[in-house]
DNA sequence: CCAGACGTTGTT
DNA sequence: GTCTGG
DNA sequence: CCAGACGTTGTT
DNA sequence: GTCTGG
C-alpha cells in the first residue's frame, strides 16, 4: 500500500525527469506526507503543470466535499466496479511523484518501525494515481488517490501491497494520456524485482506532521528486533 | 419504490 | 452519479 | 499511514 | 475498540 511517501526531488531529478513540466517558484518539498494534506501531481489534463491536490480521493458527487482520507489508495483490481473509481480510473490518470515511499513493521507491544523505500537507480519514482474534482457554488476540490496492487520481491517481506509504479517515460505518457479501459489494466501491475532498495528510517516518522531531513537517515536494525 | 452507501489496510 | 439492500 | 481523541457538567 | 485529523 501506500499511506506515506516524500518528495524531494534533487535538481538532477528535476532536470531530468520533470524537465517537460513547469514548476512552481516555490516547490512544496516534504519528508512527510501524510494523508489529507496536498501534494503535487500531473494529471492528464494539465500534463505540463504540477497541481496540488488533496490525498484522499473526493469524488465529484459527494455531498460535502469533505476530505477524509478514506481513500488514499484504490486497488488495481476491480478500479472500474468502484462507484468512487469508475469516472476517475476512465478518465481523470495522474502521475504522483515521489522519491520515496514508506511502509511499517508492527512488533509485539505495538511498536511500529518505518521503512523507507527508493529507487536503486536514485530517481524520482512516479506512482500511478486518479483525481477528481468536487464543485459547489464557488468552491473547488481537487483531490487524488494512489493505485495499489501486489508487492515485488523488495516490498513483500514488509507488506502485501504496494503502489503502482510507472519506471518508463513511455509508460508514463501512456498512462496519462490513455482513456482505454484495457490499456488502464494492463499498466497497472506490480513492478519488476531488484529495482528497488529499502532500509529503516525513524519512528519520528510516524507522527504526522513531523519533517526534516532526519527522516531520511538511515537507522541500523536493533538486535532486540528479529526483521527478516 | 426510497435510503444509504460509495474505500483500503491491518489485525485477530 | 450509480448501485445495493430492504 | 499513524497519533490522538473518545464526554458531560459545573466551576474558575 | 473505533473514529477523526493530519
Amino acid at each position: 500500500m501506500c499511506g506515506r511517501y516524500s518528495f524531494v526531488p534533487t535538481k538532477k531529478q528535476l532536470d531530468e525527469q520533470l524537465r517537460e513540466v513547469e514548476l512552481p517558484t516555490t516547490l512544496q518539498i516534504s519528508f512527510n506526507i501524510a494523508p489529507t494534506q496536498t501534494a503535487y501531481v500531473i494529471t492528464n489534463d494539465q500534463p505540463k503543470v504540477m497541481q496540488l491536490m488533496h490525498w484522499g480521493l473526493v469524488p465529484y458527487w459527494s455531498k460535502n466535499g469533505a476530505v477524509s482520507g478514506k481513500m488514499i489508495n484504490a486497488r488495481a483490481k476491480g478500479i472500474f466496479e468502484k462507484p468512487s473509481f469508475r469516472v476517475p480510473a476512465t478518465r481523470r490518470h495522474c502521475l504522483v511523484p515521489a522519491d520515496s515511499f514508506y511502509e511499517w513493521r508492527t512488533f509485539p507491544g505495538k511498536r511500529k518501525v518505518p521503512y523507507r523505500i527508493k529507487l536503486k537507480s536514485e530517481k524520482l519514482l512516479f506512482m500511478a494515481g486518479i483525481w477528481d474534482v468536487w464543485r459547489e457554488a464557488s468552491k473547488e476540490l481537487h483531490s487524488f488517490s494512489i493505485i495499489t496492487t501486489t508487492p515485488n520481491v523488495e516490498v513483500a517481506p514488509l507488506h502485501d501491497r504496494m503502489p503502482v509504479l510507472l519506471l518508463d517515460p513511455e509508460i508514463q505518457k501512456r498512462w496519462l494520456d490513455t482513456t482505454d479501459p484495457e490499456e488502464t489494466r494492463q499498466l497497472l501491475h506490480a513492478p519488476p524485482n531488484d529495482i528497488l532498495e529499502l532500509y529503516r528510517v525513524s519512528e519520528r516518522l510516524n507522527a504526522p506532521g513531523t519533517d526534516g531531513e532526519d527522516l531520511h537517515k538511515r537507522v541500523d536494525e536493533d538486535n532486540e528486533l528479529t526483521l527478516f
